[in-house]
RNA sequence: GGAGAGGUGGCAGAGUGGUCGAAUGCACUCGCUUGGAAAGCGAGCAGAGGUGAUGAGCCUCUCGGGAGUUCGAAUCUCCCCCUCUCCGCCA
């Protein structure tokens, strides 16, 4: 969420940044007017309250309080109800209130983009910052990553289907193992950088998903009890969030760095017939996440840092990457500004995304009440949040395969993962 | 799921209808003291919002959350949530 007052005081770079993005600004002048129609409201029975506490106060001090009461009925009542008609108004006209036209206008408002953020329109003019390990063209027509695990019998499709529907994997053997190994890898290479391991809970509730911005993102995407008010994460970007919500740390404390392994469930909805074959696009995928919380100034270098150490991970496991800075059309909600990794997927000649990095700067602090404290005594600031993933599982464990397939059908296991695994190699299974 | 106890400021812990946003202690900040420190002494120290100049001051709201009674609620009533103890069930 933006701040009101920065919208009141500099409704231009609001109205900048909405453009950047692709988005009509003239929202800008609807939250100016019902923020002011909403303050003059809070005056009036403000003032209303006062007049009446102090009249209380008086009977409060009164030797006979009965009589003092009595004495100033017709007063206070004229006054209750002038509040209660002014506290209707106030209500309605509310940014707290869920159903105030004010409410919707700011939920739905994305966050400021940075300004390094490339100007674009779209997916096509993100821009590519540098690129690791140029793809070794192969002596052999390179097979899609399906198609090898199912012929090494570690992907079987067929019956995850039979078991959970479309958008489902059984891993078998060895390729259950080395998403083991991977997310064993992930979370080593991240304690060794500094990272705090987390296992939280997978199940949140409603409250959770709107602290970190997620109910407008993906409330169409998610999977849900609302009798139990329970949300399956759809990443544990939210519980890692939101842990320090309504809190005030202590400026020594920052950056918080948080690393947890975690299932990921998404509908998907909206991208039925995209990436139906293979491991890309899942109901249920896992993914370890990394989460900072920082100090505002301190963000965007730590945004270099955070993507950097979901780099080098790419570059242990030798997979082809690239790192892209998405531009002001493709950057999501809650970030201002996002790089994304893309890795190399040979049988279609792709770079795909692995990781999404991104500075959400106050954004989700002010939701979830993340704060600090530079001095002992200084006034409480907004914490700046940022994520990413360091790695998704099963699309790092479709690049393995596709990377590293041998002419016989065979895949390597990349060095960094071989004391994990166990095996330098998977081979094909007869079936 | 059943029974009981309880949820107050960073922590501990008073407060059962009237200037209580809240005693006291600890922690913390500043000052005095000291060669320096500790102790001691003095002062300060919750958050959010409105109004002002992103100042001072003033005002409103917040004692787990929500509704209610009352001129007035931390204090009384109702609902919900959470924690602890015991029982049941379970991994």
């Amino acid at each position: 969420m933006l701040d009101i007052v920065l919208i009141r005081r500099d409704p231009e770079r609001v109205r900048r940044s909405a453009k950047r993005r692709g988005i009509d600004p003239s929202f800008v002048d609807d939250v100016l007017r019902l923020d002011a129609e909403y303050r003059s409201a809070l005056t009036d029975v403000e003032r209303a309250k006062a007049e009446k506490n102090a009249l209380s106060a008086q009977i409060g001090r009164a030797a006979d309080k009965a009589t003092a009461a009595r004495e100033l009925r017709p007063k206070l009542d004229a006054l209750s109800a002038e509040i209660a008609g002014a506290e209707e108004r106030v209500r309605a006209s509310a940014p707290e209130t869920p159903q105030s036209r004010l409410a919707e206008l700011l939920t739905q408002t994305p966050n400021l983009l940075d300004e390094s953020v490339p100007d674009g329109t779209g997916e096509a003019e993100n821009v590519v910052l540098r690129t690791s390990g140029e793809p070794e063209p192969l002596a052999f027509a390179p097979k899609p990553h399906y198609e090898i695990g199912e012929r090494l019998g570690v992907l079987d499709f067929e019956r995850a289907t039979k078991l959970s529907g479309s958008r489902f994997t059984v891993l078998m053997g060895g390729g259950a193992r080395l998403a083991r190994a991977l997310v064993d890898f992930f979370l080593d290479r991240a304690a060794r950088s500094g990272y705090v391991e987390v296992a939280p809970p997978f199940l949140v509730t409603r409250q959770t998903m709107w602290w970190t911005g997620q109910l407008s993102k993906f409330s169409d995407a998610m999977f849900v009890d609302p009798e139990a008010d329970a949300f399956m994460i759809p990443t544990s970007e939210v519980p890692l969030t939101a842990l320090h919500a309504n809190e005030i740390l202590a400026a020594d404390r920052l950056p918080l760095k948080y690393a947890a392994y975690s299932p990921c469930f998404r509908k998907e909805a909206g991208a039925a017939g995209k990436d139906t074959r293979g491991l890309i696009r899942q109901h249920q995928f896992e993914k370890v996440e990394l989460v900072w919380v920082t100090a505002p100034e301190r963000s965007m270098e730590a945004l270099e840092r955070l993507t950097l150490d979901a780099q080098s991970l790419l570059e242990e496991l030798e997979l082809p990457h690239r790192v892209v800075a998405l531009c002001s059309a493709d950057i999501g909600f809650s970030p201002a500004k996002t790089y994304d990794l893309e890795v190399w997927f040979p049988a279609q000649g792709v770079y795909r995304e692995i990781s999404s990095c991104s500075n959400c700067t106050d954004f989700q602090a002010r939701r979830a009440h993340i704060r600090f404290r530079r001095e002992p005594n200084a006034k409480p600031e907004l914490a700046h949040t940022l994520n990413g993933s360091g790695l998704a599982v099963g699309r790092a464990l479709a690049a393995i395969l596709e990377n590293f397939q041998e002419a016989d059908g065979s895949v390597r296991v990349p060095r960094a993962l071989r004391s994990y695994v166990g095996t330098e190699k998977l081979t094909p299974v007869e079936r």
